[in-house]
DNA sequence: CTGAAAGCGCTTACAG
DNA sequence: CTGAAAGCGCTTACAG
């Protein structure tokens, strides 16, 4: 659509060499003479001469593009995992191919990803169904769960230690003296919140505790909000809650300190999953379970490049430990507060 | 990369049809009997026949890729934005491809989305230098700044009416009483805090008054915080402040109420801009200017769809109405909160 | 090191 | 409506 870029014939007649030579002149590490390659790039220089990304990936197979499938930004673990991820991507010569889908045109759009290409697909905040997956791995396309984990299908997955961070989370909630602990569910089909929920009774269990109750948020605002309601709405409520994550922990405070009046952390200890930027903001000072974004993004690059360059083919899953953060949302073990 | 994807010679094979055909087949549109057609897809289907996006690119000239250069995603604003315009690129056939841009590289950036043939350009949260701005406009690209305008560029732009948004502030503060209104710049030189100071002093004189403070944020959490201890951390501080963003206005609050132990709204009033999700948000219950996204996305495709299919040639700019929705942060005109 | 040639997988005039 | 052929802009064996 350019309006007559300059291609590699047109260098190499200004140049007076090969369209070979010139091609070679961009690709690192061709066998060219210092002399030649000079020579094409003062032509290419002086005709603006930019190759063809679309025709290199055509004619070598490798587009050089990395497809990610995402469902929602509006819980901000996403858009900052969605920034490293591209940045990481960009340095290692990759660019980002984004798709938003909703539930019911997942497979349009993983038509559309293959149909451009791309070397691999990481799925974030979107589910993948088991066929879906199998046609990826039928074209060799690796695919790649982030945050997410699904046992039967033939796609790698980082995600951080959900078992161990919601167990921690029950340690600190169970030594700082509550006795009434709850659970906020996000969506029930989800590994995190499972494997959150599993690993917190798990640790309540170790302090001879089980949860005394539990609704489910769907990890949306309104559902977290329904949810809180539903649980500190009668007489014999919780003394804390443990929300599956924080996005949802910020609608269930809300509920809790505006339309309940009830106050945190000494009416109820609130403790949230993610440690999103928000959680450390003064308005909700939000214990949380931090998940160490920058070694899951690491995993992520690692895992997707060694199996593009097919030196893993097969399925290879990463957990990353967490870190429990304690704020002031939730009293703490030994303090008064 | 695929293990040996099939292609449209394969389908012809099998469908016992020209290759021609089979394109014919995927081309809405294309002149080719109901039989023939069926012949292609029954083929198509049994192979497993995608067609290979690339190619189509090289040969149409049409890649219906879009490029996204963003700077920076922890403003809400802005993953929201990222993902209405995917979206809606999406539903128009186009796909996202996102670069991420920090000081410095850009150039590097740009030279890869001319390579990668990308039909249109959208700079979200990001600077264009008037010299990539040229070398755009010189391949025929378009290029849309989104929530910025600068005018001397060969660039369209969609931005929200930040002058009379800025008004609407003045307006607000003045009209509920207050009588010392400082100001909390974002980046001195982008179009979006100049045009909000100005149409905020703009509204004040219309009050008769002025600013008795200002101070600079530079858009980022911290700077915030510190322009608010800079304002407030002295004798005769303001009793209200317009904070030229949201995100911005969250630290602010966060400062005054547990730094400096003020009030909201009872001792300082605080008006943001943007309406990111957060500014309703019960924590913070920000007063804030809403730039109406749904519109602005719409804006951004008509002109940048326009513009590829050279309907306009010439850049356009498209300023969306704002209007302030009053929340707790801010004292209310005729109220006695 | 260098060039001529083949070919990646398509779309699209051009004839029929 | 249909097929043979050209061509998009590159990379990469293959000879020299």
């Amino acid at each position: 659509m350019n309006k007559s870029a300059a291609t590699s014939a047109d260098v190499a007649d200004l140049a007076g060499v090969s369209q070979s030579a010139v091609s070679r002149a961009f690709s690192p590490g061709a066998s060219i003479s210092a002399k030649t390659r000079e020579k094409v790039l003062k032509a290419a220089d002086a005709l603006g001469y930019r190759p063809n990304a679309l025709a290199r990936a055509m004619i070598s197979g490798r587009s050089r593009l990395v497809a990610v499938l995402v469902a929602y930004l509006d819980n901000q673990f996403y858009p900052l995992a969605l920034e490293q991820l591209s940045r990481a991507l960009q340095a290692r010569g990759y660019q980002t191919l984004i798709f938003m889908t909703e539930t019911g045109n997942q497979d349009v759009v993983v038509q559309k990803m293959l149909q451009y290409q791309v070397e691999g697909i990481i799925m974030l905040s979107a589910e993948l169904s088991s066929s879906l997956a199998s046609e990826c791995a039928a074209t060799g396309t690796p695919v790649l769960l982030f945050n997410r984990y699904v046992p039967g299908l033939p796609a790698s997955s980082v995600t951080s230690d959900n078992l161990e961070g919601g167990r921690q989370v029950a340690h600190h909630l169970a030594d700082s003296g509550h006795t009434r602990i709850a659970f906020i569910a996000g969506q029930e089909n989800s590994s995190t919140s499972r494997d959150r929920e599993a690993g917190f009774c798990k640790g309540l269990a170790e302090r001879g505790m089980t949860p005394v109750a539990r609704a489910v948020g769907g990890y949306t605002f309104d559902g977290a909000a329904r949810a809180a309601r539903e649980l500190f709405a009668k007489p014999d409520r919780p003394d804390s809650v443990f929300v599956a994550n924080d996005h949802m922990a910020f609608a269930v405070m809300d509920v809790l300190r505006n339309e309940l009046r009830l106050r945190i952390p000494q009416d109820v200890s609130v403790v949230g999953y993610d440690d999103v930027p928000e959680a450390s903001w003064g308005g909700y000072d939000l214990t949380s379970v931090s998940q160490n974004l920058g070694e899951m993004i690491q995993a992520t690059i690692d895992i997707l490049m060694s199996q593009i360059d097919r030196q893993h083919v097969k399925r290879k899953a990463a957990i990353i430990p967490a870190r429990l953060v304690a704020r002031g949302s939730a009293r703490m073990p030994g303090g008064s507060t």
